[in-house]
DNA sequence: ATAAACTGATGCTATATTAGTATCAGTTTG
DNA sequence: CAAACTGATACTAATATAGCATCAGTTTAT
């Protein structure tokens, strides 16, 4: 089971270094080298965040992105949402006509009570929040 | 995001099916149908809770599957083990070498976090314990 | 004794998802 | 005007998921 899929986990380093660089552009290849990312997935994943306006971007040389959302306000669970889409159940047809065997979906219920716990815990993280817990690490241990 | 695979999903449907009928043996073909559930799939799913002594067989007219495992003591997280392998990322190289951006091994710590929360909620579910929801369910609501 | 209903073992196919690549057009800057 | 960039788009590769088919052997009822 895998919680995050590469694009996820890409976008969201890819957003903290461009927490860390607020203000400036950086290109995506230099965040695809320092992050060492495939580079152009990391382009195709970067115009997903420019669609969902959490990114900008400028072209031509010394262009790249921008970050323009509020890191503090950008949820882990957002960007799983853009990538891997809801967290839920794909096919799950239970109160529906099509599954007749009503009892098991009580098995139905306990897994969306668990999906929405771990919505719940990737609601709480944010870009930010991640940002200084890095601080912190650095900071503190050797 | 899916919590379950489908074989997860039929092989814990098909053990609560066990459960109703314990001490009998239920063919791969009636619980199949029962369950709506695509038979030879299930056959398969069928012969790996065998393996991890789960189920027992008995061939031959009459025979089929019997539970042999308490359902109290089968966790969902078992099953889940054995159809989905370990909650856990695939390809996480914190702490060692190769990942040397440790800054964003912060993501790694708050996803091995939430996984192991996942881990423990499916770890208090067990089979005898979805049955028994679904009995009050079946007495309780209209 | 034999047909029907079953599992054992095994190997295959289909489909979907995930991961990643390639290319051409256009923009900006030195 | 070349180099360093993004926009748009289409493609391929790898892997995981879901499911099917077949043959051999066992048990039971008739």
């Amino acid at each position: 089971m895998k919680l995050l899929t590469k694009n996820t986990d890409y976008a969201i380093r890819a957003l903290i270094e461009l927490t860390v660089h607020k203000e400036e552009y950086l290109s995506a290849r230099s965040i695809a080298n320092k992050q060492k990312m495939p580079f152009q997935f990391l382009r195709s994943i970067m115009q997903e965040l420019i669609k969902y306006k959490i990114v900008s971007s400028k072209e031509g040389v010394k262009g790249g992105l921008k970050l323009i959302a509020d890191p503090a306000k950008i949820k882990i669970v957002d960007i799983i949402r853009i990538f891997q889409g809801e967290i839920e159940l794909s096919d799950c047809m239970f109160q529906q006509k099509i599954c007749e065997n009503r009892k098991t979906c009580v098995l139905r219920k306990e897994i969306k009570r668990i999906e929405k716990l771990v919505e719940n815990e990737f609601g709480k993280l944010t870009v930010k929040g991640l940002v200084k817990k890095i601080s912190k690490q650095e900071k503190g241990g050797k």
